[in-house]
DNA sequence: TCTTCTTTTTATCATTTGTTAATGGACAGG
DNA sequence: CCTGTCCATTAACAAATGATAAAAAGAAGA
């Protein structure tokens, strides 16, 4: 770990600041300090859907799987302030080469990538929206007073209107 | 590829066979050549859910995102007559520190699958049960005639009825 | 404070999907 | 040939979610 800090370059983005854009180039890994940011995607109508949450401290996608030929599939966006790590990708993946700790480290960033999208997928495919609500905000307490609804409908696959619904719902 | 085919451990598996067990060891990295498999889960009411398909020639899960401490978290079944390829994974893994070629390769493995899982993620998000069904069959075109239509539900989101009307109302 | 803009809630109605139960076909075993 | 089992379809009704529009609540700036 002391190897990777004394490389990485530190940033800070404002609310809303997208800092990964889609089809253009990234080449870094972050790791997200402090603050919250999101993956998302245009879908066929061009509306933003919300992949993933990252909160400090954790680290983003990995660029090896959110890249292809050094171009980025996603859209990454700061939700409120953020203050982040950057480091090459092709450095720390020579890193991971040549150091065990640090292979391993980078493999559970993957495996627990694989892991929330599994359970994810699991719970689109077996719970109903409340449930997904409830699981949300076990998962991200804070979020949802701290962001705009709309990010988090798409984030649990339904309109902000049922969110709302929801919401009320849940209140009583 | 020369270099792992030589090491390669042949295998074949029955249909309804499941090869790897959620809960069990599994040391081992599986290449699909005929045939196809599914890995799947238990919901919290012990139902199976589909989790991906896995058709020759490709290659299922990469073993670092399906277990942890060498315990799988998946189950992995044949849906058909299936001929396999099997070798030992921290094997693989040397290999893939060794040498370039094979790194790419298994980074590429890695980028496909969380690829696929996001524009699985991203259908469920914003698509219809309908137009799942329609991308399923682009994705898979002869499992529908191939295995149990409960197999297919699951993994699309919905119940085997709704899946029933939807092939009813799309084949008029 | 007032205005404007955005976000969230509420309401109404339509559509989709789920639940339960009944029916019929395919197939294996006796 | 019969029987039981598994699967797929269909029907009827219930529940969940979507679409549209309007109202209310908040946030930001002059």
């Amino acid at each position: 770990m002391e190897t990777i800090m004394g490389i990485v370059e530190y940033i800070e983005y404002q609310k809303n600041d997208i800092f990964i854009v889609e089809g253009k180039r990234d080449s870094r890994e972050y790791f997200v300090l402090e603050g919250v940011c999101r993956s998302f995607l245009l879908n066929p109508d061009g509306e933003e859907i919300t992949i993933s949450f990252f909160s400090g401290k954790s680290i983003i996608s990995p660029h090896t799987t959110r890249t292809i030929n050094g171009y980025s599939n996603l859209n990454f966006q700061a939700l409120t302030e953020v203050k982040m790590g950057a480091m090459n990708a092709s450095r720390f993946e020579e890193f991971m080469v040549e150091n065990l700790e640090i292979r391993e480290f980078g493999n559970s960033v993957l495996r627990n990538e694989l892991k929330k999208k599994v359970e994810k997928e699991i719970g689109m495919a077996s719970q109903t929206a409340k449930e997904r609500l409830i699981k949300f905000r076990e998962d991200y307490p804070i979020l949802e007073n701290l962001i705009p609804h709309t990010t988090i409908s798409t984030y649990l696959g339904i309109t902000n209107i049922s969110l709302s619904r929801l919401r009320n719902e849940l209140a009583k």
